[in-house]
DNA sequence: CTGTTAGCGCATTCAA
DNA sequence: TTGAATGCGCTAACAG
């Protein structure tokens, strides 16, 4: 094993091709970038070989300091851990290669400090532009990086920052959640958020919320923040007569409320109905299954990216708003009807 | 909205912030770098707040030609929906952000066109160290990375590679499962794997498994690869008397046993015991919960890290291999004896 | 302690 | 068509 401490001295660069090749290292330069055509076939196939006998591969750090150009997209991610993150991310990385890009992802782990640093990061590797998904708090920071380079909201709204913003269309998708509960004979439902810290995208889906039970005179509804009293509230919740179910607004709720519910020993779906928003993997196995409200992951992650381009690219239209539209994935958990009948059955 | 097309001409540089405190490009490099204690406290003072007004932000890509350091490490990723690898990432992530790195994570999707071109992509930035969770197919590439940089392999070996290994003491992990199945009173235990692509530390389990087997005289095993005749297979597995179990070599094979089991109408887990590699947010979810191994993720992620830090550092020791132990924590799906009674009452 | 000088690897003028 | 020269932003000798 060797010392790496100057390993980078020893690879093959530019002039090592050039002179292999017996030319200039403009020609080489030529070849590598998009004025091959002005190459004369004989020169074009000297270097290609020279290049190939010494696995000769630019410096994408020499390349970007010359051109301004990095080939590199930054990320800034609220929390990875959470599925939705990993989802979208997944659709950004996938653009980002076929369109020769790399990815650097910074997580934050909800904690400004490190979105500081990150950002700070970010910065001195002159990434061409920068996906954010995160609350946004130092704003000087964001604000001073949208003067160098396009910027591309994800999910959650930055107020003051005037960018493109790509994610779901959460009135909608309240809508069908709601309207789904209120067809499956639901009377009285309960939102499950987390807390509102001020996520752009919780707001909304709370705010249309009220306004869809509001709209709705055959509907009770409510609201609840995530917190340890969650298994008292949905206690409560429970105790209700007629027909209700939760609404969990994002995965983690819907994590929380199924734990808390099955600590209640509450019997899934019949004693009460649940719809969630993301569809994670493991919604089939509780129950008879959690319906939920699929966000089209790799879309959104895939359109960030896009906007990313377009803009790299010279487009100085207003800024837009890609809102996508959820698919309901029905599942047992809001077949009340099934699951009247199994009740009736089990008090027999 | 302006264009970005030559966006970064316009940022301030280290010649800037010279000329505003009036100094020599070298003392403000010198007070970027390691070297502020050779500044008098008048320049350096002044070099402060010309940065300070000026947002000066050193450009790495130009520190990173001329040094050779990067400050830029690679995670070359299988599966990155995997959630293992997300946790792996996680814990790599927060190691580098703590020692000044940032992390580049290019995701295979477990198919090696995409492990070539992340790999070229990864030496054109020139990372300082990578960090290896795939097949490792591109034997020549890694080779070629490797004369070049640390490389540390996570989780699953890549045998040509002669590097730093970071992973799970698997021998030890299906002894743990084993033997607690065992002492639970399961007599007849199946293994559920992913297919055995090459994936080291999947024939690894594979073969300890078998050798577990055959020290227990009290034990019978047999292996099951995950495909589409998944439920079939237990559908005869469950047939069998006696009380018997599942072992799940990971998540995945995890979530498509419970989901099979489901389809099956098996009452989880009285019919069947399951145990399970990795630790899901889920597992306490169905059924009594699902018993788990769950692997210290983070830890193997920072160790990782560590391992090229160390290389880095000049550190020529022979290579590593570091092996972690896992937690087993103790759920419903391993608790045979309340299974039982609750099978009888509800026989009655 | 500080400034001057000379590149790191590459793209891009400008001549030839 | 090709090559020589210049500089991207920064660090690292070397002098002073």
């Amino acid at each position: 094993m060797t010392s790496f401490s100057a390993a980078q001295r020893s690879r093959v660069t530019m002039l090592d091709v050039a002179l292999h090749a017996g030319v200039s290292k403009a020609s080489v330069s030529r070849f590598i970038g998009d004025d091959r055509a002005l190459l004369s076939d004989a020169i074009a196939l000297r270097i290609e070989h020279a290049i190939n006998e010494l696995g000769y591969r630019p410096n994408q750090m020499a390349r970007g300091l010359k051109r301004g150009r990095t080939r590199l997209i930054g990320m800034l991610v609220a929390d990875i851990r959470n599925p939705y993150s990993i989802a979208v991310m997944h659709g950004v990385e996938t653009a980002c290669r076929q369109h020769g890009y790399s990815l650097v992802v910074c997580n934050t782990d909800r904690d400004d400090e490190q979105e500081r640093q990150h950002l700070a990061a970010l910065r001195s590797y002159n990434i061409e532009g920068l996906i954010v998904n995160t609350l946004g708090h130092h704003l000087d920071q964001l604000l001073e990086l949208q003067r160098e380079m396009p910027l591309v909201l994800v999910d959650r709204k930055v107020e003051p920052l005037h960018s493109d913003l790509v994610g779901l269309d959460n009135p909608a998708a309240v809508r069908m959640a709601v309207e789904h509960l209120e067809q499956q004979g639901y009377r009285d439902v309960l939102l499950v958020s987390e807390a509102t810290d001020g996520t752009s995208s919780r707001l909304e889906r709370l705010e249309s919320f009220k306004a869809e039970i509001a709209r709705r005179p055959a509907l009770t509804g409510a609201v609840l923040e995530l917190d340890g009293a969650l298994q008292n509230h949905l206690h409560t919740f429970l105790a209700k007569a007629g027909p209700k179910a939760l609404f969990c607004a994002n995965g983690i709720a819907a994590l929380a409320c199924t734990q808390a519910l099955k600590a209640l020993g509450c019997h899934l779906f019949e004693d009460v109905g649940l719809i969630a928003l993301d569809d994670l993997d493991w919604y089939p196995l509780v129950g008879n299954g959690i319906t939920a409200l699929a966000q089209p992951t790799q879309a959104i992650g895939a359109s960030a990216f896009d906007c990313l381009l377009k803009r790299l690219r010279g487009d100085t239209e207003p800024t837009r708003t890609l809102d996508f539209l959820p698919q309901l994935i029905l599942r047992g958990s809001t077949t009340p009807c099934r699951s009247e009948l199994a009740r009736e059955k089990r008090q027999r």
